[in-house]
DNA sequence: TCGTTCGAGTTTACAGTGTTCACTGTTTAC
DNA sequence: GTAAACAGTGAACACTGTAAACTCGAACGA
């Protein structure tokens, strides 16, 4: 685990490239959009010369794609991490709205990362697996379950299909350790993303009433959803007044 | 409501405009994309002819944009209309469904009309009156009211931002003759459609593990989920195998 | 230390994009 | 029958991503 041996060179190369990123997603931002010119001249050298750092448009766009990702990950630690570690219901709501904060007011970026069709085209899997946002998300539901020991669904109950999911779920990372019968959780896990993705996309695209979207009733109403598919409705006035403050654009 | 009195050139206009929008279809499922020479190669003229009829790029995205949600709205209107009338819940489930096969089908084109982050910069308003898609959608869940007059949310009990949401639904059409006491009916609409919704890009953008999409157990437990919401999970046994048949990529 | 190699970067160029302008004919209308 | 409105063309402009040839300086082995 020492100092990977970079030479002068490599070093100078990774910043540079790191400077590439960094100035494509500032452009991202502003009209006119990322075009490699911009991002070139921003860098102060020509756009061909970018090739020697990318293979291509589409790789430059993979590429902050990744770091948005990645970025987006911090971001939502650092929301977790604001709230005592044994209580992971108030981190995982902390988490999610920071989310949902993040993606109104991040939209292209959120759309680039979160609703790209053009990655749907490539290997999905490879996608999945260094999503890391997802990933933050995963292990808090399993740090939830650790905490509350909420009923798991019955494996007998379960649709064969999701079992065969359930029994070798492809998640990355720390869920390895998931004991033999906590199995289920990942059907409660999948279930959790998928309507905190679907809530978040559909404000974030508008597809409805936007006074849903400002009050935030819906996303509001998600969460006790989500409370309700882990068994902890109980915990909900205790954490309301925890969830308004982090609504309030704190 | 005769004919409207159209010039023999005027036809001729709106015929050739109708071909604009056919042959922009047909480009956009194609590789190398929607371009305006492609479009105006296809029609039988030279790009700048092309506006002559459309403003603009971005005028001709959105008039295509405009065109697949009408014709997703008639495809969803007639797997709606394949069940009886007076079977609602069997009607809004095949419509659903119709819905979501089309969108994993036809990924680019759900991205354009569903997920487009450009339609956000403007004008919000007007994007929702007229996606007819939702509409549809909204008029199926007041029939089901209608016929199962499951219990509607204690107006009391909302959320005072919803409650004002629901004084004043901004939906238009047939949903004006709702009685005042269903006002809440509103609410429970926007939750049922951000399921859907919510599921459905989920999928189409694939960000989850691949057998769900394919097993469709996800977009199955929200299914379930709807029932849930409108309080008939008693017609839930009866529904399953028209719900299994249509999933069948019938 | 000297040559050689390699790699970052520039120049030039090409095909293709949306868009504008000046210009044809043809159709409609008075 | 003449004038205006209209559909459509051709050339041009300012862009885009990308490829090839080239230059210059830093790193490396002898």
């Amino acid at each position: 685990m020492t100092a990977t041996p970079v030479s002068r060179r490599e070093r100078q190369r990774l910043a540079t490239l790191d400077e590439i990123v960094r100035a494509s997603r500032s452009l991202l931002r502003e009209p006119g959009g990322l075009t490699l010119r911009a991002v070139a001249q921003k860098v102060g050298m020509t756009a061909p010369a970018l090739y020697r750092y990318v293979d291509d448009y589409r790789a430059l766009v993979r590429l902050i794609t990744r770091d948005i990702d990645r970025e987006t990950a911090a971001l939502i630690r650092a929301a977790r991490d604001s709230q005592p570690e044994d209580d992971p219901a108030a981190r995982i709501i902390c988490a999610g709205i920071a989310f949902r904060r993040w993606a109104l007011a991040n939209r292209a970026e959120f759309a680039l990362v979160f609703a790209n069709p053009s990655s749907t085209a490539e290997d999905h899997a490879e996608m999945m697996a260094d999503e890391e946002t997802a990933v933050v998300f995963h292990e808090m539901v399993w740090q939830l379950w650790q905490k509350h020991r909420f009923p798991l669904p019955d494996p007998a109950s379960l649709d064969p299909l999701v079992l065969e999911i359930v029994e070798d779920p492809m998640i990355p990372g720390k869920l390895d350790g998931i004991p033999e019968e906590a199995r289920t959780l990942t059907w409660l896990l999948i279930q959790s993303w998928a309507r905190l993705y679907g809530t978040v996309t559909l404000e974030v695209f508008g597809h409805c009433d936007p006074r849903v979207i400002e009050s935030a009733s819906l996303f509001r109403s998600m969460l006790a959803g989500q409370a309700e598919l882990f068994g902890i409705t109980d915990e909900l006035p205790r954490l309301a007044p925890l969830v308004e403050e982090w609504l309030a654009e704190r």
